[in-house]
DNA sequence: CTTGTATATTGCAATATTACGATATATAGT
DNA sequence: ACTATATATCGTAATATTGCAATATACAAG
């Protein structure tokens, strides 16, 4: 077929699958990390440092708005996006949560 | 256009879009869990457990073994499949730098 | 060496993602 | 109202991902 069976999974497996893939890809992260940085981003600021056109920008940063990762408000003639504190401390949950359920292992392989 | 233009970014956005693509799944995380949890894992249980075909899981598990994730030896007829430490460890400290790096924010939107 | 069982690979169809040019929209300044 | 500037959306092409049936491969048991 070629759409992910979500029906098949726990609401936690499908919302920690959808903000992991919200962050992976390249420019996302360092769309994320220039926003960290700054703590305040405009997207033409971005069009210059990453070498992407503007369109393209615009749609990753509309990803990581709806994934709800950032959130943005207009200033004027420019918006200014900003991590969402709340999705952004429920990852890291989440994430922690998961990567330290593994626990060193009684070597199997 | 639509390939990913990885030779724009650094050597650690690439790695780490990289790791979290591979577990950007809700069947590998599924099947991760599985793994954990029992400390070894045959394909066979994860057919019988989530609900998607053989061949399926089989990629799946070929993804994340590609991607440094999980490592397998042959065990007789079947397989053994285990978290890889290495990778593991190394996934939790990028991310964690990356996590922890926002630092609750003077608030600006 | 044949049979049964377990996993991998191949081939393919459906859908999703990535990227960008062109265009639309919105606001500030004149 | 008109212009310049900044961001969003649309349309489209290229590529990637997801899922599965069919088939191949590998091993153990007989």
């Amino acid at each position: 077929m070629g759409l992910t069976r979500s029906e098949i999974f726990t609401d936690e497996q499908n919302q920690l699958s959808t903000l992991l893939k919200a962050i992976a890809h390249p420019a996302r992260i360092a769309i994320l990390q220039r926003i960290i940085i700054s703590n305040s981003c405009i997207c033409g600021d971005l069009v210059d440092e990453l070498g992407l056109a503007q369109a393209t920008i615009s749609q990753h940063l509309k990803e990581l708005k709806t994934s709800g990762i950032i959130q943005g408000t207009i200033e004027g003639v420019s918006v200014c996006y900003c991590i969402n504190p709340k999705t952004w401390s429920l990852l890291g949950e989440i994430l922690g949560e998961f990567l330290s359920s593994y626990k060193g292992a009684t070597d199997c392989c």
